[in-house]
DNA sequence: CTTCTGACGAAAT
DNA sequence: CATTTCGCCAGAA
């Protein structure tokens, strides 16, 4: 069965502006699915797609040095994203607080299960 | 089938 | 901190 990325545009949609998650953290909460597939799932991204693909970065809170890593930084500032000397965002301040309710809701997913992942992050 | 390459990540050094 | 190492897994070659 061919790898899907429906599911995880779907919850990265669900990202609101100014919050931040990580490739692993999106990975986490849908079964099956590594951090690897988030990335390549982002990479696939059609230039003009409404997903937040800006809102996601790495674990340590850096961006992933590509062509479109200056354009991600400037869409996250735009957000109100502050960045460290490190050129890390401060997790502390921005980071997801995790999927809505709607979209809990829209998946059928087990919510106590949602809160038990969620408890994880940080892992740093 | 094997190898290599990623928008990754955690642990070890 | 910075680097390395190893695990990860879908695609392309």
């Amino acid at each position: 069965m061919p790898f899907d990325p429906k599911p995880i545009y779907q919850l990265v949609d669900d990202i609101p502006k100014g919050q931040v998650a990580s490739y692993g953290m999106i990975a986490s909460l849908l079964p099956g699915v590594t951090a690897r597939m988030v990335g390549r799932a982002m990479s696939q991204l059609e230039t003009g797609s409404k997903t937040p693909w800006h809102r996601i970065v790495q674990s340590a809170g850096t961006i992933a040095e590509r062509l479109s890593a200056d354009v991600q930084r400037e869409k996250l500032k735009e957000e109100g994203v502050d960045f460290r000397k490190s050129g890390a965002v401060d997790w502390s301040a921005c980071r997801w607080q995790g999927p809505s309710q709607r979209w809990i809701a829209r998946t059928g997913a087990d919510p106590e299960r949602v809160l038990e992942i969620l408890a994880t992050w940080p892992r740093r």
